[in-house]
DNA sequence: GTCTATATCTCGATAGAC
DNA sequence: GTCTATCGAGATATAGAC
């Protein structure tokens, strides 16, 4: 096997057991050994790649948000109707994270320690293609047209995004509180119908 | 000053401190030195008090489940009209989050590190007169009554939740995107404005 | 590039003076 | 009850053989 490659396969490899240890412990909870573990590696390798902890933190967040944010986008196609835009955001978005959960846990979590840091990250690569910056458009446009009522555009998309991203976030006590989580996928499905359903009624002229 | 009352005084502080650090790093990421700090006492007094760090933690969920869901649930009371019981329901729950945060806080990282001990908890206290059981049976009342479309009450009652935590959690990044946002107590009232907007339009019959 | 062994440091916890 | 000093486990990080 080539070297180039295998650098390649491994530093893969480390990103994405970091961001498994480091969604579920936060920053300065993960160990290292434990993503060593998960990555199936040798805890000094970790530091033949990533110099220290700090750094493949940062190379995790990194590599989050520009290869994930890039597939998301694909997610979101432009759509003659406000509906069909609408239901495609959420089902594509839904999905997106449903692939990788971890992510937004990771995003939790620095938003949890109030990360300035990686806050700034934020602002660069979550740019005018981005789904949610779409959406917005689209929201706008729709209240122009008289698509759908008046309502602030911000909380809308808020709301949007909460009913997206917060059952991930909440998932083990959804588990307990609600029985028919317990088969997940299904779940997910039904929760996409239903916050289309509500959020589109909640948008209709009275 | 008398030994007891110092004492509880000082046992109040100390969880109240700990609750502040738990939210920001969770268990694991959480280091004592910084809660002794944050109490503004001794490192050493904490294992005077609480013999170890996992006592400190349960002791901090069991103070936060027996003192702030009962504060929860004075928020919500019953009222005629499902609009108002679920106006009532919005105010009450964002005004004692906005209180103390930093509960939820807590309870997300329970959650991202799937904190199956205290996940327990959760079932034993949040019982049948807590204010989201209340509105749940609300729910269904209403729509035998008529007066609401039907709807999936787990669904909806998530997705109300989810509006109502969510923008708590994800506070640091909305900061960043919605500049209005800087003025958190306009933005929270407003924020209460829409999610009662939103939701009860959904809630209508087309 | 990958491993073992080890240095260095930090944290949770305790001992003991006051 | 409160403090200082310190122990010992476990963490990050490095050295060096292969």
């Amino acid at each position: 096997m080539q070297p180039e490659e295998t650098k390649v396969d491994t530093e893969e490899r480390i990103i994405m057991a970091a961001l498994v240890v480091f969604a579920r412990k936060g920053k300065d909870g993960a160990r290292m050994q434990e993503i060593a573990n998960e990555a199936g590696i040798n805890k000094a390798m970790l530091h033949y790649y990533f110099r220290s902890k700090d750094k493949l933190y940062e190379a995790v967040f990194r590599h989050v948000f520009t290869r994930f944010s890039a597939q998301h986008a694909t997610a979101v196609k432009e759509s003659p109707t406000f509906a069909k835009t609408l239901k495609l955001f959420i089902n594509g978005f839904i999905d997106s994270i449903k692939e990788k959960p971890d992510i937004v846990r990771l995003m939790v979590n620095e938003n949890l320690s109030g990360g300035t840091a990686l806050g700034n990250m934020i602002v660069e690569k979550q740019h005018e293609k981005a789904p949610p910056s779409i959406l917005k458009r689209k929201l706008e446009q729709a209240i122009k047209n008289g698509e759908i009522r008046p309502v602030d555009p911000d909380h809308t998309l808020l709301t949007i995004l909460s009913c997206c991203l917060f059952f991930f976030i909440w998932a083990p006590t959804i588990h307990i509180k609600i029985p028919k989580s317990k088969d997940w996928d299904a779940f997910i499905e039904s929760r996409k119908e239903h916050i289309f359903d509500m959020v589109y009624n909640g948008l209709q002229p009275q």
